[in-house]
DNA sequence: TTATTTTTTGAACAGTGTTCATTTTTTGAA
DNA sequence: TTCAAAAAATGAACACTGTTCAAAAAATAA
């Protein structure tokens, strides 16, 4: 192996410790408390290293964004195994919420954060790649569907929205506190008796 | 009058000017480019005297959070004139996502940023009386149609909480810039056309 | 007029993201 | 092994943030 090689395998190590220094912090104290001198600190290297490898704060957020998407990629995994679609679909927005409830901080960045889709406007990268792929995997569960005879009279591309804003809002009306403040009767449970309320409206489909 | 009732109602006008010049800046640069020291600067007040009347930030962003509610209920007053609570019901969703595209800045610290539901933890306040209110009135128009026979095997909280994520997430996605990421086919009508067919779906139930 | 109270001020503090001249380390030809 | 050139790492400095609080200014009322 060359010396450039491996320097740039070094290069690309050191930017992963950051992102897992990063996420650390993140874990710990919150996307809004972590500072880069906290990252520089946690990881034994000075503020200005940091900004060798990352452009700025943004594109830092946004790596740990699709970090983000990749371990709800793992979430994912298991439904494509599921042939009947109505099943898969079901299942799907089970376990979106049920990502989002154990990884908040990271939903949080993924689908709330502006900082993420600041730095695709603010940079050559062409589209919301993750998004348009996680989007994609719903919108495709949903048109077997409808293949099979169900949602009757809906239009795909809107109908897979609908469906995905009802999770999403559900998620991060709880992770933005919203939920807390309305008490509900079983706040523990508010989510998924919510998303049970869709259950029973679309077996009906 | 009293000099007392004078100052106490001079004091009340300080507070409003201070709000109103933080409103005006946050819809001519958003709420993060918004300082202090902009908002002292846009009535003629030192820094200081900010904080004579409002404990600190999240102070003036709850009020201003309570000032959107204010304006919500404008855009919701017409819909109690509607008798049958299924139109009233579909109505009040699109007056809610009317609202959050007329207001965004407004709809934004209303129901995304943290800092008005954390200056509730930190104060005296007892609840988020505001989304308890609103979230009160959806409910009530729910249970209408429940009483007429809508929603068969649907239970009232859980459905009204469905409901108000599905909106919410909607409105969510497209000020966090996560629709323009997906790219739409019609990027420009995405939120009604995704809330059609949710009305699709309700009107047989 | 003047002592007291109320209101306003803005410098100062500790923190933030970011930059960049300087130092340290690594490299590979002599 | 030596040592100039290239690469990598540094941290002080800059302009900004929210917040505090002793001091100054203004308003009050005896």
């Amino acid at each position: 192996m060359s010396t450039a090689e491996r320097k740039a395998r070094e290069k690309e190590a050191l930017k992963l410790l950051i992102l897992k220094g990063a996420k650390k912090l993140f874990l710990e104290r919150g996307i809004e408390q972590t500072t880069i001198r906290n990252i520089a600190d946690e990881i034994d290297y000075s503020v200005g290293t940091v900004y060798v490898y990352f452009k700025d704060k943004n594109a830092i957020l946004h790596d740990l964004h699709s970090i983000g998407f990749e371990e709800l990629g793992g979430y994912f995994k298991e439904l494509f195994s599921i042939k009947d679609p109505m099943e898969r679909l079901k299942k799907m927005g089970f376990t979106y919420i049920k990502f989002a409830l154990e990884n908040t901080e990271m939903y949080d960045l993924m689908f709330i954060v502006k900082a993420p889709m600041e730095f695709i406007e603010t940079s050559e990268k062409e589209a919301w790649n993750e998004g348009v792929g996680t989007f994609g995997a719903l919108k495709k569960t949903v048109e077997e569907c409808m293949n099979k005879g169900h949602f009757k009279g809906n239009s795909l591309e809107p109908l897979s929205f609908m469906i995905w804003s009802m999770v999403h809002g559900m998620c991060s009306l709880e992770i933005r506190q919203r939920t807390k403040g309305v008490k509900f009767s079983n706040p523990d449970t508010i989510l998924f008796d919510g998303y049970n309320e869709y259950l029973k409206i679309i077996e009906k489909l």
